[in-house]
DNA sequence: GAATTCAAATACAAACATGTATTCGAAACA
DNA sequence: TGTTTCGAATACATGTTTGTATTTGAATTC
């Protein structure tokens, strides 16, 4: 019952069809997640919204909680690959981060993000223009905040999104590694622990700009980002 | 049916009784909002939790919802008191920040927080550890999360949890101001700014020591906290 | 093109949740 | 002490969610 551009009847074949599915229950899955939660949505939420029955979900996959695995696991390789593609190639201007699922279901707000002044090095401009990119998709963000919570609840999802958050701390250690040889400054702690710190900073300001809870606009957010990651990085 | 520490019978006041079972079913909503979450948790559950009948609940709250702004409307007094006791009179070595409810569901760890090295001012020192001590505190650090999330999907709530909100950045910006008039430093923010930089700060690395998720050990979150803090409050 | 396979739909049997309407019994009060 | 009050229990009617067991029909295979 599917038709291509020209109005031809279009056959998947049953891999086909069945990744289509897959998908089709892991965007509804997202977006009645950062809705409603993830304890408060129940499967038979996720199967009609996605427009199937909840023998489809279970035919697909084990659990609510393993859906959500895959579903992190979909957006960990956006966020990685995003974070990757500026460590290795730090004077490209701009990565759309575009993701499908964001743009269909909610608008995401893609104009360049405010300038920060100029006097400042591309990779940490950059760094910083991702991150407030990043955290001002309350999308994504709500998603992996909810993830953290459920983590905190089930050892096995724990495990899962463990690995996920030592992915991006490696990413993140890796900037401040390139950072210290670019500049030729030493670091006052560890690597790895001003990178943390970092983390810290940006899920903090992150969990600021959650729909409703706008303590500071994007401007002031992005301000702030970039003062304390100044102070820090200078040298001692 | 209650008796007192020489076992005689006590007969409690309608009023005394209510209160009670407010509290009991405030105690229950929290334990099982920590461990199952906002949405998972049922009035049922919490009924059953606190050894009442689901007819209670609804005599003595309106909704779910009500009851779970109660819940933070209580923990906020806590907080805010604390960190006003600490702004009003910043010699006090330690302020015990106990809560029966803490002290009952989970085992708190109320160890004095690991030394932070000297030299440093007494209020900095205390912010340090009051914080930490805060956010080691995951019962309530887990609790003030769902709350976060909950407030991003229910407009009403949203209000309540900003005026906290509010409330806590109004006093951190006091203590920015007091440490700016103590130290005769010109601020390089707007002290709310930087109030809410070190907030985002705080509450970020409260993220890392959900249960399961220590990405740092309390002294290695306490020693980046310190640093970071240290940085940003040097003059320019 | 008939037989086979398997993704998705349907059927089913519990269990669990919801909110209100009513009853019950201990306190408040005369 | 008898009556009133009202916080909490119970009953009820209705809706939702669960996971599995079975069926169905389109894609695959021969």
């Amino acid at each position: 019952m599917f038709y291509d551009v020209f109005m031809k009847k279009v056959r998947l074949t049953r891999q086909q069809s069945q990744a289509q599915t897959q998908q089709r229950l892991l965007d509804a899955a997202q977006a009645l997640f950062v809705k409603k939660g993830f304890g408060a949505t129940s499967v038979e939420h996720i199967t009609l919204a996605a427009g199937y029955s909840r023998g489809a979900f279970y035919s697909n996959f084990k659990s609510k909680t393993q859906l959500f695995i895959e579903l992190l696991t979909r957006d960990h390789q956006r966020i990685l690959a995003g974070l990757q593609t500026i460590l290795d190639n730090p004077d490209t201007p701009d990565h759309p981060v575009s993701h499908r699922v964001a743009a269909e279901l909610v608008g995401t707000h893609d104009q360049p993000a405010l300038a920060v002044d100029g006097n400042r090095s591309p990779i940490e401009t950059q760094l910083i223009h991702y991150y407030s990119r990043i955290y001002r998709d309350t999308q994504f963000y709500t998603l992996w905040l909810e993830a953290r919570l459920h983590a905190s609840r089930d050892a096995n999802f724990c495990t899962q999104f463990n690995a996920f958050q030592q992915d991006i701390l490696a990413t993140i250690t890796q900037y401040v590694y390139k950072f210290a040889a670019r500049t030729g400054l030493t670091l006052p702690l560890p690597a790895e622990q001003l990178a943390l710190g970092f983390m810290a900073l940006g899920d903090g300001m992150g969990m600021y700009h959650l729909p409703g809870q706008s303590h500071a606009d994007d401007h002031h957010a992005e301000q702030i980002l970039a003062y304390f990651l100044e102070r820090i990085a200078l040298q001692r």
